[in-house]
DNA sequence: GCCCCGGATGTTTGCGCTAACAATCGTCAG
DNA sequence: CTGACGATTGTTAGCGCAAACATCCGGGGC
């Protein structure tokens, strides 16, 4: 109604009558519509760079019922592990045309995990991915009724939750086998806490290791985080032992602190002990010794979760049926959400959807780890 | 209109229904308004958990113009500094009921800076913090037309910018001087990337030590990244001059691979050479020596930085006036709200806010970095 | 007893956009 | 030359919500 622009923003009204051209017809151009004269074409994207227009998100999603948003819940992305994952995540998400809002937990309860998700589903996220790797946020998310689709990423594998996830365990028997080929008689072990998943298998990893090749299984010395500060304290009674040859640890921090602890206490790394860590973080190669460790794609864990929750979230869609509609086309990208869109629900979920809210009940995909051999490990003297 | 609920979400007409109510006492009650007498809040109420209603984001926003939704650019999450301070960022927004974006810019120059700002706008975030420290951004964060309510962090001080800064400099110097306290002749800098402002500043910061203390300043090791791997090419370097006794590295990083290099080439350190990092990383302790450094509060840094941008949104909000529309109430911190949207006003802006986007020309604040001595460093021997 | 006032609630309107339908124009087969 | 058809554009309706205004009701001052 107004016809003064009176320091409003401008509308898509402001664009036609500019253009001299009807709302709707400025609205065709935005979302790439055919049937749009070339010429008008131009004479409407002159009025928008003229007016320095710009679409009304909440209007959009208002009545597309589409927020082209994801939520990504993680308990602390200070840790290298998880803020390579979100920014991986990030990456992708953007050449999909997604933005990505961010919840950190509180804290690894049932209520905190319940309210990051009802504060991103609040936001009206389209999808989920759960950086979440304890046991606990695994079980509350896979009991969670979503409600939108939800994919899990670094957690082991769960039923009734999708998840991409690294073979822990594979590595870590990867690690201990390794130790054991060198000649040690056993291998000890530094474990991660024991609510996190990765820590659990790499611990199974290792005890399988041990049990296949017939190697005693000593007790595992239990983290409380995956701190190097834990790791020099736990060392620190694994140095009383003089047994001790080989300690494959939780993760390279761990095994940081425990360096530390072993040469404070004059005992040679790898020439007394061999060390193995899990992760393989920047720092890993100049630990002193250069650590040798268990390599973790975190990039490629982060990605493939990504195409994981778009792939469900465009089986979900109930509007996906048209074609044309996957097409929200504001930068330009739209090639790439329509391949996803395509491939999706026929190579998923076999398209039968069943109304209910997907949410795949099998692991998406699992990514291998890869053994780096650096020189903390060593054949032992005997 | 529609009598069945087929299917759709519930929607505020639903819950009237249901309620006995008309519509807009829903929306009474939820937003908190007074002269809703209790017992049909309580009707109200109940009628929304039996129908599992969620108020729509999209339509809200439409009619009050607010998102609730923060952007943050950042350049690499995976770095332990930026990645600290977007956790806290984010605990902090969460407090204030805002969500939190991500934006991670591809590369570092002017058309994807742009392109994240651009990102963020199309996603009617509220205001922007900006994690990016290299100059370059901050230059082109300073240009740029924002439109938008734009704090930058970690990133020095900049005219036309508000910020939150470390003082690298003081910090830098308060290393250098320390270890001339030590005894040293001089000090050697190991550089980080030149195009950071941090390691700009702290490379200044050891100037005017040494220039203060009438030491020399030698030539200092420049810095391609911020990595253990440069830190150790460097120091490759490094060892080839006998002369050096004391290195202040730009971070811990760089002071990690400085070590391995020396030590590789049989130089003992503290004895023969001592050196110092920068940020006191959670695993700084943990190395070989233990490192002596300088730490940042980057937890300190986000939430600074986050209340600066709610106070800087609080003065822009034409709609601040009323005092009343503060408290958007969804989940019931409304009281916090309501103390920034009150305050901020008043405190920052004196409640002139002039129509135009604001935009505080000065830093927001300086956070002070501390010096943690460990056994990195020591006396030299003459 | 009448009027006025303020608390409680209902009704109407419009935020900016897209979907669905309607209208217009030119073109081409018959 | 006419009618039909497809390409292009316009018109109307409604997404879900909150603001503004209207209405209703009970109580107190006179």
């Amino acid at each position: 109604m107004q016809i003064l622009a009176g320091d409003r923003a401008p509308v898509m009204a402001d664009v036609a009558r500019v253009a001299g051209v009807s709302q709707q017809t400025v609205s065709r151009v935005l979302n790439e519509r055919p049937n749009v004269r070339p010429a008008t074409r131009v004479r409407v994207l002159e009025a928008i760079r003229e007016l320095g227009y710009r679409p009304n998100a909440a209007a959009r999603t208002l009545v597309t019922r589409r927020t082209n948003t994801l939520g990504v819940i993680s308990f602390n992305t200070t840790l290298y592990g998880p803020a390579s994952m979100l920014y991986a995540i990030e990456q992708a998400a953007k050449q999909h045309d997604y933005f990505v809002t961010v919840a950190a937990l509180a804290a690894m309860d049932r209520r905190s995990v319940f309210e990051a998700v009802e504060r991103l589903r609040d936001q009206a996220v389209e999808g989920i991915i759960g950086i979440a790797p304890q046991t606990a946020a695994v079980k509350i998310l896979a009991a969670m009724p979503a409600g939108v689709p939800l994919v899990a990423v670094g957690c082991g594998v769960h039923a009734a939750l999708s998840a991409v996830a690294v073979d822990n365990e594979a590595g870590a028997e990867r690690a201990t086998s390794y130790l054991l080929d060198l000649g040690h008689r056993t291998v000890h072990h530094l474990a991660g806490p024991r609510t996190w998943l990765d820590a659990q298998e790499r611990e199974a990893g290792w005890r399988r290791a041990l049990t296949a090749r017939g190697a005693a299984t000593p007790e595992p010395f239990p983290g409380g985080d995956w701190s190097a500060r834990t790791g020099y304290e736990l060392g620190r009674r694994i140095v009383a032992d003089q047994s001790v040859t080989a300690v494959f640890c939780a993760n390279d921090h761990l095994a940081l602190g425990l360096i530390r602890a072993l040469q404070a206490a004059g005992r040679h790394v790898p020439d007394q002990v061999s060390v193995i860590g899990f992760d393989d973080i920047p720092d890993a190669e100049f630990f002193g010794p250069a650590l040798t460790t268990v390599r973790q794609d975190f990039d490629e864990l982060g990605r493939r979760a990504l195409l994981a929750l778009i792939r469900s979230i465009g089986s979900t869609g109930s509007t996906g049926s048209t074609g044309s509609t996957g097409s929200t086309g504001s930068t330009g990208s739209a090639g790439s959400i329509g391949s996803i869109g395509s491939t999706g629900p026929a190579g998923a979920t076999g398209g039968g959807a069943r109304g209910s809210t997907a949410r795949a009940a099998n692991p998406v995909a699992v990514v291998n780890p890869t053994l780096v051999v650096r020189a903390s490990t060593a054949r032992p003297r005997h």
